[in-house]
This record gives structure tokens, C-alpha cells and sequence, in this order.
DNA sequence: GCATATGAATAAGAAACTTAGATAAGTCTG
DNA sequence: CAGACTTATCTAAGTTTCTTATTCATATGC
């Protein structure tokens, strides 16, 4: 029973195991009083700024006007800054600023702090399984943006 | 670069590759058009039914009021039932209906279909990393969910 | 240089959530 | 076992956030 199958991974598995995990994880509390939709806004930009507002409406699953209206918000809260694109004069770019980043640092460090006393409680090899497959998740997270672009 | 740390799973990089995996996870579309909220009411349902309502307020972020209206739209369109609870006049046992758990089989049919060729360029060796985690996963997620009752 | 296409903003309306309060059933005390 | 208190849910009113439809401004192709 302690053989691994050679290339046994099942996808509904993986998804099964990712949404269980997520259903605990997902419901960690927030810092601040934003909404899903403008927190995923926030987190987007996180990782990459600045982006078109037409970029943003692509990954968000929401309408172009109601980014308008995201980016307002997280405007007023100084959270991002609206420029204009020097290479089209119809574009806005939107980039996070250092008070959104913290925000988003705190988002983290807040979740990394209930998630640490639960690890400590697994096991050496569990903990060592975990720490392999991370590199996985990354990878897999890049194949699938790239395919997303289809 | 081969040997994997004793117990080196650092919390802050397992959040990472989570959040990482998550933005690509999460967005992979939905089969209807409900709303985000009405979904996880519905998921938590098909993990374990019935329950009662004020359990669904304690496990979603929402208030009790919206809960009642989620679980009445869900209920209109026959995806949940309403039943007295037998041992406490004042509590109402919602239930997931088949045509509910259809719709979350569905869900999960459509992403499991989206992921598998992702899956499928991968490594055997990473394959095999990611499934030797996914117990892991299940049980960081019980772990958490006997936390967050404290 | 005019017609069409594209990126973002605006306006009006609909959907979904919040707070506050009502209703009804259960529990506890004397 | 009657009254006060608590608990579970619902109802009502108002706010926030989203959608559809449309406009404005810049870019591009012929």
C-alpha cells in the first residue's frame, strides 16, 4: 500500500483534493472590508502591474464596466493607480500602489499564520510530500494560463 | 537539488503555490449562471445533506438573511428543499435535491475535463509528487475544519 | 481623410447583500 | 406551568455592486 502508481494521478482526484482543501482554505477571514470581486481585482494586480483595464476584465469573471467601477473604487481607497498607456492613447493602466500591496502582504501573512499551526501537526513525510508537489501546482497554474489564452 | 528537505514545508511557499494554483483554478468557467455565494451554498450542501440553515450562515461569509434568500432562490429553482426539523420546531433542514447534486457533478465533470490534458504534460515523477500530496491535502483541510469550530 | 474598430466611461436598472426588527418555537426559573 | 428569556428563521427597507445599453475618444485600414 505504500507504492506510489507510476503515473497514477487521477485528475478528478486532484480535483477533489483541491476543493476540499480550498473549502477550508478559501473561508480563512479577510483584513479589510473588500469584496471578493475587488480583493481578486487587488490580487491580480499583485502579481503583475500594471495591467490594461481590458486585461483585468479578461481574468476577472466579471463585465468591463463593472471593472470601470472596481478600479474606481480601489482609486478612491488608494489602493491602484489609473496612468495613461504611452504606447495607445485609449488604454488606461492600472498599477497597484505600495498601500495595495500591503494589503495584499497582509491578506497573506494573515493566512500563513492559521495555516503554520496546522502544518506543525502533520507528520514528516507529510509535510515532505506537500513540499514536492509544490513546485507542481506552480507549474501546472503556468501550463494553464498559457492554455486559458485559447 | 534532487533531496527533499527533512521537514522543510514552509507555510508562506505552500500559500503561494495554493493562491498561484487557485488564480488559474478558480476561473475555469461555469456550466450556470449562478451567483458565486448561491454555488458554495450548493457545494457545501453536496459535501454533507441536510443541514441546517444557520449552519450554512456559520460556513459561508454572509449573513443569516442572505442565506434565507439564497437558499429560496436555489429552492425556485429546484435545486434545495425546505424541510421542517422533526427535533427542534424552529430550524429548517435544507436539502440538496438530485437535480442540485447534478449541477455540482456537472461542475466538477467540466473542470476535471479541463484540467486532464493539463495533467497529461506533466512529468510521471511530478504526476506521481501531486498525487502522493492529495491526502495531505484532505487532511490539512479536517485538520482546519476542527480549528475554525474553536 | 473618412469609415470602422477598439478601449474605457457613463447612465439606468436589476441583482444580491446588509442592518434592523418581527415571528415563532424552545428552554429555564420559580 | 406561566412568564421571561433565548434561539432559529423570516420579513422589510435600504445600500452596494453588478449588468445591459450607450456614448466618447483614440486608433487603424482603405
Amino acid at each position: 500500500m505504500q507504492e506510489t502508481p507510476r503515473s497514477g494521478l487521477d485528475p478528478a482526484e486532484l480535483a477533489a483534493a483541491v476543493e476540499r482543501f480550498n473549502g477550508f482554505y478559501i473561508r480563512l477571514p479577510a483584513v479589510r472590508r473588500l469584496s471578493f470581486t475587488t480583493l481578486s481585482v487587488l490580487h491580480t494586480l499583485a502579481e503583475r502591474s500594471p495591467r490594461r483595464l481590458g486585461e483585468l476584465t479578461a481574468t476577472e469573471q466579471v463585465t468591463q464596466p463593472a471593472v470601470t467601477q472596481i478600479v474606481t473604487r480601489l482609486e478612491q481607497d488608494g489602493l491602484v493607480e489609473r496612468h495613461p498607456d504611452p504606447s495607445d492613447g485609449r488604454a488606461v493602466l492600472v498599477h497597484i500602489t505600495p498601500a495595495g500591496e500591503e494589503v495584499v502582504a497582509a491578506r497573506r501573512a494573515n493566512r500563513v499564520a492559521r495555516i503554520a499551526p496546522i502544518l506543525a501537526r502533520l507528520t514528516d513525510p507529510e509535510r515532505a510530500a506537500l513540499a514536492a508537489a509544490l513546485p507542481v501546482l506552480h507549474h501546472i497554474a503556468e501550463l494553464g494560463e498559457g492554455a486559458a489564452a485559447s
